[in-house]
DNA sequence: TTAAATACGACTTGTGTAGTCCTATTTCAT
DNA sequence: ATGAAATAGGACTACACAAGTCGTATTTAA
């Protein structure tokens, strides 16, 4: 509950590592490695983060990934909406359909729910991966 | 993904419920028909918001749960700590056992994860029940 | 041509959420 | 006393999602 996947998680690591070595370009084996992460599931999140535009991937041998900007213009949220495929949501009423929420027509919290949400987009938006040191 | 489980939800429409009937006894029947939430699921809830003291139950007939303060007394935190049962925690670091993360030795994030973990306790423990109106 | 790398779909497994069902206990009202 | 209305709480099922594994195709430097 309230947790980020570990994907989330795998993600942060590798734009921070990339940025780390001065946008060097780095590789999922090497990163994988460094930091114990299963090399399949960082490879697909390396995918997703790819087709996010927040990294840029070199095909074939030599290849590997660098940063498509500056990690102080990435933020966790960035990194979040790009892995997790939608935006983040703490309830139904924020994410995907509404409508199907069970309690949605008679719910008397979507308005302060929609606050919390509010701030907590702050905090992730405000967060960018250059502070991640 | 970050999303508050239905449970905590319910928690927070029965509390508000009780508030909004200047916490005169309510009943699970009462509340789960009012808003459309599972009963049994809904009775669940009610017993740990009991166990956590935010409520106060009155058994037997003619029975119900009242507010144990005042709804500007409750924050969402409290609703959370108590129908989840443990703190609530973003990452494995902040929250069960960290050391059984699985990257924890090598982990770079739990520095700025925890500056995030911060900001949202204080989102949430800022925002009372009082508020959802 | 080969090796090293990304790309990507299919599958398995594990975990946690949500919900259902059943029974026991308490207490009010008749 | 008895029955009805309420809370208390354990056991179980169904499902969704997270995490990880596997296999194969494609790209490109040497």
């Amino acid at each position: 509950m309230l947790k980020l996947s570990k994907k989330v998680e795998y993600g942060l690591i590798a734009i921070r590592h990339i940025a780390s070595v001065n946008n060097q370009i780095s590789t999922v084996k090497e990163i994988s490695e460094k930091y114990s992460i299963p090399s399949d599931v960082l490879a697909k999140v390396m995918q997703k983060l790819t087709k996010g535009k927040l990294i840029t991937s070199h095909q074939g041998a030599m290849g590997g990934y660098t940063l498509a900007r500056g990690a102080d213009q990435i933020s966790v949220m960035n990194v979040i909406s790009v892995i997790e495929g939608s935006q983040m949501g703490i309830a139904q009423c924020f994410s995907e359909e509404p409508e199907n929420c069970s309690i949605y027509l008679n719910c008397t919290i979507k308005n302060p729910l929609g606050k919390i949400q509010h701030n907590l987009e702050l905090v992730f938006n405000s967060m960018k991966v250059s502070e991640i040191v």
